[in-house]
RNA sequence: GGGCGUUUAGCUCAGCGGGAGAGCGCUUGCCUUACAAGCAAGAGGCCGUGGGUUCAAAUCCCGCAACGCCCA
């Protein structure tokens, strides 16, 4: 066996291992309780990244944990067709070849998107398995599977009929780029510098007015003006007409609510087909909507002599000719927000268009009531926050897309009678007789992403998977998509399927650099779950997610903080090794014998009790961080530094009954902390558990531990906790004179009384050997308590003889300053315990053990601190 | 403008009513037959700020500040 852990040879021969013996899979079983999970569907152009790596991570260790707890567990797996992302992705690539889908034709540039899906379609999923997930691969599912699609088409028909879908011209936000309509959510805002323009307009009957805009350019398409209806300023102006500049046209004067007096002007101009609110207030006023512009934002033939020009050359062109007119009154700087397409970040153009939509609000009843009643719950609780104020203020959601890539829009209109058939099958003709033609358009991802609960278990069919597998467990995804999918899905699931898609929904972190910035390619900055595992192995990278992952909050993620992570998978590695390497001729017995025990054993078991008790809490808590700490810290300090040092004392002895019992208890101990680490750290556990005696095939099969609470012994843990801290003292001593490791030096221990000297008794091999001392004695008293160095633990004295101590000259001097640091220290203590019991509401209202603690603690520092000031002042009359 | 989060050791973060913790970094001494990816010891904190509740506050409540995020 290595004396390194070398992941890059357990990895790979693990995970087939799993997958080749079908580990990952379960079946519907009547006899087991079920656990089921989808996952968040990739998108399938995608590779991983550190947010799929910390999501699926997680996921995981909450799977393969159900599964070592008997459940018949799905963790269902599949990809996105992602329908922008994916679209953009295979039009780059076309642009590279000097190809475009225009002149290709549609159906050329699905066969081509198909067979990028085909060649690139599984990186992802292959990465998975690089990070160990235990996903049912044999139920791997996409958005556009046939069955999918058929799901999709359901949907969409039986939303149409029940009124809840329908068509219509609104205005939406268009992405000038990409081209296609996208939703509220899809657009992201962000405060920039711009300048709100004073423009002045002529009245039809002389004189003029002033209104403000922060786009000039979109004046072209202006068809009114308004004033708030309480401004008196202007209450004479109304139903007379302006007349807009460079193109002459009349313009209404209306008062609308909407208008806030007391920005700029308190005049707008009204522009129904370019702003979301010029648009209600022009179909509240019936003003004709004009739209200036072309899908690419190129102001068209409405534009005049604009005409051909993208916005940013129209806004120049029109403030330059309004200019020349001297009707730039004035110019202010002015912050606002401006929304940007998700996908590409182009700003986004409001955009007057014919589009699908779904009525929200009564989809959003049933979910929000969902969530109140706890049918549904988020971890942590104050993500439901935001979901209740997302969808209380819901509004209807733009779902067609003018993209190809995509579930079309299973609407067909007829080219005869204009009439509009929807229907889950390709309707042969329309029944006046008329040829018919399909709606060009695709539907949000985020349409079909909504089903995915129930769609990917085999609805709308009737299946056994949904029978025993719906409602999904858990959802594990970050809160950025609360409103894209998670909403979206509560909606879907309780409308189609009569019940929530998941019980819990359990929010990760997002996880940041260094310096708190989002992790992003084009901020270079980012850490490749693969490279990691590289470098690091896969468990390292899965400890370090697990964690840093405390709920409810951000994490950021560095190398060094990975590379601590390696450092314990490797201290697992090297505990195991002197375990296996001391375990000959030991077979696991049938039942956990609790005989012979000796102090370190009891304590040892103790702690592990203690252990698989407060870890099986934290993964029922979502707090894996806490859980890692845990574990962490029982393996590599009660285990590793004090369990196995003072194991070896038997192990490496003559006594052979001894060390059977010794054998036991490492074998458990380390057995047990196997089975519990395996959710984390999949391969390093399943590596060393194959090469430990087992029973069974696989740690990943075997059992969740549960708590032997009969194990937890406080009188071991006391007793062991004073023999800490005279080891700890004995060390110091040591360590601060400067004594080398090498070499051994003789104590005297002075017992307070008998009882501390019958305990101390039993400790002194451990003393001896944990402290490298050549002997200790038991005394009754010191002759010349001023030839030693002096150090005080719970109950006894230690005697370190300062000839046999001390190397150099200064020595001398720095005990007689160790023992004044040492005092000062106890003093401070004390002073802070005396000053609580002279308290006496403390007395009065503390409850009786925190007294009784303090007054304990107080006693113990006072007796500690005489001594060391009688040891102090021998040295210095010396 | 509304809401949420964060503020603890040099750095990154736990702890969230009764003795200030971890990892990394730093100092000192060590290849002590599992591990130098290691061992032992150490230095280093008015727990953002001002009030309040309490016998007792890093921890609970209110205000303020800084930073970050979401929504409009």
């Amino acid at each position: 066996m290595p004396s390194a852990y070398e992941p890059s040879e357990v990895e790979g021969k693990w995970y087939r291992f799993w997958e080749e013996r079908g580990y990952f899979h379960d079946l519907p079983d009547g006899e087991r309780l079920p656990f089921s999970v989808v996952i968040p569907p990739p998108n399938v152009t995608g590779s991983l990244h550190m947010g799929h790596a910390l999501n699926n991570s997680l996921q995981d260790f909450i799977v393969r944990r159900r599964r070592m707890q008997g459940r018949a567990t799905l963790w269902l797996p599949g990809t996105d067709h992602a329908g922008i992302a994916t679209q953009n992705v295979v039009e780059r690539k076309l642009q590279e070849e000097g190809r475009s889908r225009w002149e290709m034709g549609r159906e050329a540039f699905l066969r081509e998107v198909w067979a990028w899906k085909e060649k690139y379609g599984s990186t992802i999923i292959e990465q998975l398995k690089k990070l160990g997930c235990s996903c049912d691969w044999s139920r791997l599912r996409f958005t556009m599977d046939d069955e999918y699609c058929r799901a999709v088409r359901r949907v969409f028909v039986s939303l149409h009929e029940e009124g809840l879908i329908y068509r219509g011209y609104y205005i939406i936000n268009w992405c000038p780029r990409c081209c296609t309509a996208l939703s509220d959510i899809e657009v992201e805002h962000a405060e920039v510098e711009g300048h709100l323009w004073h423009i002045r307009y002529d009245l039809e009957d002389g004189g003029h007015i002033e209104v403000a805009t922060t786009r000039p350019e979109t004046m072209l398409g202006d068809t009114g003006v308004a004033a708030n209806p309480r401004d008196r300023r202007y209450s004479h102006l109304l139903g007379k007409r302006a007349v807009l500049p460079l193109l002459g046209r009349p313009l209404p004067i209306i008062a609308d609510d909407f208008v806030d007096p007391a920005f700029g002007t308190g005049l707008v101009k009204v522009t129904p087909a370019h702003d979301p609110n010029d648009f209600e207030m022009g179909r509240r006023h019936g003003l004709p909507e004009v739209n200036i512009f072309t899908p690419r934002a190129v102001v068209n033939e409405e534009g005049g002599p604009y005409r051909g020009l993208d916005r940013y050359q129209a806004r120049e062109a029109v403030l330059r000719d309004l200019q020349e007119q001297g009707r730039v009154v004035r110019v202010e700087q002015h912050r606002h927000a401006v929304g940007h397409c998700y996908r590409c970040h182009t700003v986004i153009e409001p955009y007057l268009s014919e589009q699908w939509f779904v009525r929200m609000r009564p989809l959003a009843e049933p979910a929000i009531r969902a969530v109140e009643e706890g049918r549904i719950r988020f971890v942590p609780e104050r993500w439901s926050k935001v979901y209740f104020d997302w969808m209380n203020n819901i509004r209807d959601w733009c779902i067609s897309r003018q993209l190809w890539w995509g579930h079309r829009i299973p609407a067909w209109y007829c080219r005869s009678c204009g009439e509009t058939l929807v229907s889950e099958e390709d309707p042969e003709g329309c029944p006046c007789g008329g040829e018919l033609e399909q709606d060009p358009d695709v539907l949000d991802t985020w349409f079909s992403s909504g089903l995915w609960p129930f769609a990917t278990m085999g609805w709308p069919e009737r299946t056994a998977d949904l029978d025993y597998f719906y409602p999904t467990s858990v959802l594990v995804t970050a809160f950025d998509i609360i409103f894209f999918w998670v909403a979206r899905m509560i909606m879907n699931g309780l409308h189609f399927m009569g019940d929530v898609p998941f019980r819990e929904v359990f929010i990760t972190a997002l996880i940041r650099d260094e310096l708190g910035k989002k992790m992003s390619k084009s901020s270079g900055n980012v850490i490749d779950p693969l490279d990691v595992i590289d470098e690091f192995g896969c468990d390292a990278l899965r400890f370090t997610l697990g964690f840093i992952a405390v709920p409810g909050r951000d994490i950021f993620l560095s190398r060094e903080r990975i590379e601590g992570s390696r450092h314990f998978c490797n201290k697992i590695w090297n505990a195991s090794r002197l375990v296996l390497m001391n375990l000959d001729g030991f077979a696991p017995p049938e039942d956990s014998p609790r005989e012979g025990l000796l102090l370190e054993d009891r304590w040892i078991l103790s702690r592990l009790a203690r252990l698989v008790e407060e870890v099986d809490g934290d993964f029922e808590a979502y707090n894996f961080s806490e859980a890692c700490r845990s574990m962490h810290d029982f393996f590599w300090s009660d285990f590793c530094d004090w369990y196995l040092e003072m194991a070896k004392a038997r192990l490496y002895g003559g006594d052979a009954a001894a060390k059977r019992t010794a054998q036991g208890v490492l074998w458990e101990v380390l057995e047990t902390f196997l089975r519990l680490a395996h959710p984390v750290m999949p391969f390093i556990t399943e590596e060393i558990w194959q090469r430990l005696p087992h029973r069974g095939e696989s740690v990943m099969k075997a059992e969740w531990p549960t708590p032997r609470s009969s194990d937890v012994d406080e009188e071991a843990e006391e007793e062991m906790a004073r023999l800490q801290e005279l080891i700890g003292c004995a060390r110091r001593i040591r360590s601060e004179l400067k004594v080398p490791p090498a070499r051994k030096v003789p104590v005297l221990l002075l017992a307070d009384d008998g009882r501390r000297e019958e305990e101390l008794r039993g400790h002194l091999h451990h003393l001896m050997g944990l402290a490298r001392l050549s002997r200790a004695d038991l005394v009754s008293s010191v002759e010349d308590p001023s030839a030693y160095a002096r150090g005080v633990a719970e109950g006894v004295e230690v005697f370190i003889p300062l000839k046999a101590a001390l190397q150099a000259e200064g020595g001398f001097d720095a005990e007689v300053s160790r023992l004044r640091r040492e005092l000062a220290r106890l003093e401070e203590d004390a002073a802070t315990a005396r000053a609580k019991l002279a308290n006496p509401r403390f007395l009065e209202r503390a409850p009786a053990a925190v007294v009784d603690k303090q007054r304990r603690k107080l006693e113990d520092l006072e007796e500690k601190a005489g001594k060391l000031r009688e040891q102090l002042a021998l040295l210095e009359e010396a």
